[in-house]
DNA sequence: CTTGTATTTCGTTGTTTGGCGAAATAGCGT
DNA sequence: ACGCTATTTCGCCAAACAACGAAATACAAG
């Protein structure tokens, strides 16, 4: 029941499938959702207690992931659903395609100029 | 992502799973999770828009049904998650024993005590 | 140790959602 | 054709939720 809640909305689902392709930190996700940073913050503790996104801490950073081998059987057939129900859609695609020019850019920077707003 | 949304409710992710063995009417479901009728009724219409469910006619009832083979992919794979990841559910386990015993009872008098409350 | 910075927590606000009862609707069965 | 009854729709209220900015935290780097 945490997976469904947790599930249900869509800047959530969002960033589960923006994860699918590797770890991001939460200034990049941020960047691309285009939230405020404590908005992504509160999403990725929901993530996470649902079990569905782990994280690991390097550097100044914070990287968070999609929730691995290790996770529940719940958890990962329902990353698994979400990826083949939902990869296909419209803002999906795009939010592919924005991420690829997200990562291309410096992480120090990037988060300067989130602070700045 | 309606399809999320729909499983966001613990209600409505009940009766979805009290619909595994067959179809059920309103009041039956009503009975089931001790709601007033205009709310189960607004949680069916929920999980129908999602495609979730199914309904037809017979006389005087409406039997819900989950939504069978002719159903979109996703949808499919969704409840075969659900049933994966939450049948064993406590809650779950109890709806199945209570179903039981209202399956024994007379329509027409379980739709009639529920007018009378 | 102190500064700077990425992230989280807190308090507030507006919106969405779940719940109910009453009224409307639909259509069976006499 | 009529009344009766199962279900849906409507209007309302309370609780849950998403969003924000400001303040707190944590910790890396100077």
């Amino acid at each position: 029941m945490n997976i469904t809640k947790a599930l249900a909305d869509e800047n959530r689902v969002r960033m589960l499938l923006a994860l699918r392709d590797g770890e991001l930190c939460v200034c990049q996700i941020t960047e691309l959702l285009d939230l405020a940073i404590s908005t992504v913050s509160k999403h990725l503790s929901i993530l996470f207690q649902a079990g569905l996104v782990d994280s690991r801490k390097d550097g100044r950073w914070i990287y968070y992931q999609l929730s691995g081998k290790k996770a529940d059987v719940a958890v990962r057939e329902a990353l698994d659903w979400l990826e083949k129900a939902l990869s296909d859609q419209v803002q999906v695609l795009e939010d592919g395609k924005r991420l690829k020019k997200i990562l291309k850019q410096d992480l120090a920077e990037l988060c300067k100029r989130q602070r700045e707003r």
